[in-house]
RNA sequence: GCCGGGAUAGCCUAGAGGUGAGGCGGUGGACUGCAGAUCCGCUUUACGGGGGUUCGAAUCCCCCUCCCGGCUCCA
């Protein structure tokens, strides 16, 4: 398996320090305001990526923290008259219902910065003791130039900062491209004692600490947005190796951004899209094939044809999926095979390989989306040609979706179908009182029935073996 | 200015030296009371422009055009 590593360029194969274990963590939101789409695109893509290496076999451990406490939060508790803690809070809420509904999995634990007050001075500590932190009037600050491998990420080199630095009146800085690690409390803000007097942490300590309190001083994965290379991932690795002397984060993993009709999603744009809104519109499966019809790194462009797109797909997929469950009933154990059993098997063999492939290579949902189309249309075509499908090519068929569906995070209420056999029962009454209808060619009352049914989300098939059922799933 | 990512058929997206990439849309046909689904065709010898390397270039090299992002708010 190989990743691209944002720290050396390029793709590399894929080691865990830890043999059968992956360690990683995500840079989670700060909690001001509603759940964007272009969170929606950097979260289902590390989902994607962890349930993918959870389907290779490896143990996962993920942690994705939150910042609840920063300047945006004041700022904007200020502007609505909230208490900063609440508001926190409650965008915190939204953002984790958000998260479910886009079926991304949760992490196994969430470290919030107020939570981790008493580590993250600790750790401050540990950089002053150490050299790299000084005090200054409104804060602690570390000190850039004296971390040698500086701007290693991002590529940005200190005099460059130097030249294009604001420089924030006031500021008890010494150099320009410093950067906070402790905030002194100004009236009336959110305030925590320290050594330093009350204040409260700066927004990139605390992914160095919650980090290293999980996963260890080493570990496999960091990532995030794309925006975040620089500063926020430049200045963590510098205050964490410059703490712990060693190298501490093995790959490093960035998004792409999420556009809007090809402009940057911005407030000020208006095109700002939230995930709330467009779960209105749209299942959070055709949101989740939406982002994964494009690689992760590369930027998505939203449009309403896009999306659009990712529904026809989705629903195509699922056709396939009812396709097999209705073939299913008739499917028999095969005593022969002939040419389309053959034919059948083998796409279905070299599609798998080419999904397992294509996400072996830096997680290429794209390429590996087509591998599922192919087997959708090889199984499409099996079944027109066949009377008698064969058991053992729909399993294996079926098989495949299922792996695709624990790693893409679709089809999930297809595989996790409870037998309403009471349900199943009355609709295969309403389509046999329906037959007999039709044959009375009482159409206007068969329509009806198959109208009804439709608003209750069965859709009724009339096909030359007779008549068959499928749920509306998109 | 510096750094990075792009331009692929009507549209969206992969690929990165060698036998018609996948989907969507459109359209014709098969099947149908109609609808739906599916299949089979067609749209389809696609790679921003110009040079070069090579038996062979979307792919490698050089130049150019255009688009986007980052450069201490950001997923």
């Amino acid at each position: 398996m190989r990743v691209y590593n944002t720290l050396t360029k390029q793709k590399e194969e894929f080691r865990p320090l830890r043999e059968g274990e992956v360690r990683m963590y995500v840079c989670g939101p700060t909690v001001y305001d509603y759940t964007h789409l272009g969170h929606a695109r950097t979260y289902v893509a590390f989902d994607v990526i962890r349930r993918y290496l959870e389907h290779k076999g490896y143990m996962v451990l993920m942690v994705m923290n939150f910042t609840d406490i920063d300047d945006k939060i004041i700022r904007r508790a200020n502007e609505t008259g909230e208490d900063p803690k609440e508001l926190a809070e409650k965008f915190l809420r939204y953002f984790l219902e958000d998260m479910t509904a886009l079926k991304i999995k949760p992490a196994d634990i969430y470290p919030r910065v107020t939570e981790h007050i008493e580590e993250i001075i600790d750790f401050v500590r540990k950089l002053e003791d150490r050299g790299y932190a000084y005090e200054g009037s409104d804060g602690v600050y570390f000190e850039v130039q004296k971390f040698g491998d500086y701007g290693k990420l991002s590529g940005i080199k200190v005099e460059e900062l130097r030249q294009g630095a604001r420089v924030e009146p006031g500021e008890g800085k010494k150099n320009p491209e410093d950067f906070a690690l402790w905030k002194k409390a100004k009236p009336g803000e959110p305030k925590w004692p320290s050594p330093w007097g009350e204040g409260r942490p700066g927004w990139h300590i605390e992914c160095s600490t919650m980090s290293t309190k999980y996963l260890g001083e080493q570990f496999d994965i960091h990532g995030g947005g794309n925006d975040l290379i620089f500063p926020h991932h430049e200045n963590e690795i510098a205050q964490t190796e410059a703490c712990t002397g060693k190298q501490w984060v093995r790959y490093w993993l960035h998004t792409g951004f999420l556009m809007v009709n090809g402009e940057k999603m911005s407030k000020s744009l208006g095109n700002f899209i939230t995930i709330r809104e467009m779960l209105k519109r749209y299942n959070p499966e055709v949101i989740r094939l939406f982002i994964l019809q494009r690689h992760y790194r590369t930027p998505l462009d939203y449009t309403e044809e896009g999306i659009e797109h990712a529904k026809n797909n989705l629903e195509r997929l699922y056709n396939t999926l009812e396709n097999i469950r209705v073939a299913m009933s008739k499917a028999e154990l095969p005593f022969r095979w002939e040419k389309e059993e053959f034919e059948a098997y083998n796409a279905i063999r070299d599609a798998r390989k080419k999904f397992y492939d294509a996400m072996d290579d830096d997680f290429n949902t794209a390429e590996a989306l087509k591998a599922v189309f192919e087997v959708s249309n090889a199984v499409n075509r099996y079944l027109t040609r066949v009377e008698k499908p064969a058991e053992s090519i729909l399993r294996k068929a079926l098989e495949f979706f299922k792996a695709v569906s624990e790693v893409f995070g679709i089809f999930e209420d297809y595989f996790r179908e409870q037998k309403a056999g009471g349900e199943e029962a009355l609709i295969q009454f309403l389509i046999d009182v329906r037959a007999r209808l039709r044959k009375e060619r009482n159409f206007a009352l068969a329509d009806r029935i198959r109208a009804e049914l439709r608003e209750m989300g069965i859709q009724l098939e009339d096909t030359p073996e007779g008549t068959i059922w499928k749920r509306i799933r998109v």
